[in-house]
DNA sequence: TATATTAGAGCAAGCGATTGCGCATTGTAA
DNA sequence: TTACAATGCGCAATCGCTTGCTCTAATATA
């Protein structure tokens, strides 16, 4: 706009003394009427806030974090596990609390985690660079869950812990499957395969109830269900798979897109959805999988909703307000059917 | 291991004060063992560790900060756009980049912003949280690269710009894209089509140019360019994709995950892939994709590794050091072939 | 032995905010 | 008119750590 900006650029930055010193007041009113809080009167008030203005201030956020002993900064933490890294559920998630916690002033500093190795989170702990963090899955016995217990650090975990004493945000999974399974049921499919994870992923216990009650429900037992406990290779999968085919199995439903992909490769190989009609269901099945031909039927989960709750849980929590224990949000269950009527799924 | 720790508990934290006092020391001194700054005698030195061990004393990273006016935070611009938000490359480069900031005692913050957006990066940087930033991608006129410009804010950008003066990180898309060209010419392509993003995105810019110098080695005309300025909608590329099928297009070249996944689909609709051989081909493709049948051949990115080198750049710019102004790091051509002989690609 | 170095450690002034307390000044009730 | 409360602001301590400078004692040099 003016050709001020060589000069504006060289001054150093202002601080908030700078501007009590240009107005002849004192810093404590500067900062009163920066925060609302005490008394000023409302002329003082306008004059500070021009000059504010004219000067360009921007409070000094690490200042304000020690004086307050506050860092206004929101842990969130990564799973970096190879089988996780390509997921997109976290960086939705990830979306979602920057999102909120931005609007309340907090910012995002995130830590990468694996199962066994909690090193980053530890480091930022300890370095007292977070007032809270959200941790975005679960697993039994989670280290970092101790870890933040321990150390007496506001958390809240996006998923399901067994310790009733932690604060939770989840789909509610259990509901999810069974509906799944049901819909598959009364669709036509009659010995479906539960395809999941290890259970120290608490995720899938609960499919594996909502499952169990779902057949349950419609008085069969007519089903199988397979559990990995190492989701990473892809050939465990491709064995199982072969196994259920071998057992009349006619839907796979898949714990998650990595599993699903890899059941899809099989069958796909094999020619097998058009010949046997074997059929596939999975949650959270992202926009490839989406594609699919013939359709997949699937649980789809809003992960940056997730995420946003768990951010106003967080900033709640760290100002000592009430939040729920546990929350459950809500899903949706995505049953495609073909464009050409013979395949009705 | 010992009873203590209920009153270890409630202790308040202990400063660097505390453990001075404890020794009849300076802080000046407990201060210098810590950062190695300064003569410290060998014993006083002994001393010092074992009482911080001790007392088990964790530096206050906040009040550093304030003293150094340093942050030893680096940000990270996640894209937030809805074409954008599921795709893993991001997510990958972030774990990079964790990674090795937090070997070298940087912690990690993150901004979401879209195209348009970028006030979350603004509210980063006024409020002084970061001392430098890395951008996770490219687009031209970039408000987020003039802002930090204009800022003085040191930047390192994982993606290639036209504006010389900032430090790139990238995949040298033009080779790889005339790479894969060739690949596919010598294997039988006869007309191949390349399916991009709008030329908005530097990558896309970049992919034209390897594509074009490929064909034009092998003195060919017999291609088709489509480019689309907005991605976000799946029908475009539908259509694009009947467009090219009319075209006696034989291969099509898709720019990322999402747009193959979008070809796929109305491929397999149609039953194409066996009837008319058309082939696919495509960039980063993800763990999904990297199963479908019949493979896809693609070039692959290991975004960790981009992250990392950022990283790194990003600290040394920082510290004053000098960083190459462009790194150019590999990718893979990944060739895949049918299992069964009769359809080699 | 006298003098110049140097090693080891402390003092105190920052860094840029917040905040409890105290002191005028004004307004209000007795 | 006097006493008291409310209002508006400033003083100075504090948060926890860094760092330039000073001082002393030990060591090296002449």
């Amino acid at each position: 706009m003016n050709g001020g900006m060589v000069t504006e650029k060289i001054t150093k930055k202002v601080s908030l003394g700078d501007v009590a010193k240009e107005l002849n007041v004192s810093k404590s009113t500067v900062s009163r009427v920066l925060s609302g809080k005490g008394r000023i009167g409302e002329e003082t008030k306008q004059r500070v806030l021009e000059c504010i203005e004219r000067l360009n201030y921007r409070p000094n956020a690490i200042a304000k974090s020690l004086a307050q002993s506050k860092t206004f900064n929101i842990g969130v933490v990564f799973p970096a596990d190879k089988e996780l890294s390509q997921i997109p559920f976290f960086q939705s998630c990830l979306i979602g609390v920057c999102e909120v916690t931005s609007a309340l002033d907090y910012d995002v500093v995130v830590a990468t985690a694996t199962a066994n190795d909690i090193s980053q989170l530890v480091r930022l702990i300890h370095n007292n660079k977070v007032d809270g963090v959200v941790l975005t899955r679960s697993i039994v016995d989670d280290p970092a869950v101790a870890f933040l217990k321990s150390e007496n650090m506001p958390f809240v975990l996006i998923g399901s812990s067994t310790d009733s004493a932690v604060v939770q945000i989840d789909t509610d999974h259990e509901a999810a499957c069974a509906e799944l399974t049901e819909h598959l049921l009364r669709n036509g499919c009659k010995k479906p395969a539960l395809l999941i994870g290890s259970r120290k992923h608490i995720v899938n216990k609960s499919r594996y109830q909502g499952f169990k009650s779902a057949m349950h429900k419609k008085y069969t037992d007519a089903y199988s269900e397979i559990v990995f406990d190492d989701m990473s290779s892809g050939d465990v999968i491709e064995r199982a798979v072969i196994d259920l085919l071998g057992l009349d199995c006619d839907t796979i439903i898949c714990g998650d897109d990595y599993i699903c992909s890899r059941v899809i490769k099989v069958i796909d190989e094999r020619g097998l959805i058009s010949k046997s009609g074997i059929k596939i269901a999975s949650f959270y099945n992202n926009q490839y999988l989406k594609n699919h031909i013939p359709p997949i039927s699937a649980i789809d989960v809003d992960a940056s909703e997730l995420g946003i709750a768990a951010g106003n849980s967080i900033v709640n929590l760290i100002k000592g307000e009430l939040v729920p224990r546990k929350m459950l949000l809500g899903y949706t269950l995505s049953t495609r059917k073909m464009h050409s009527v013979n395949n009705v799924y």
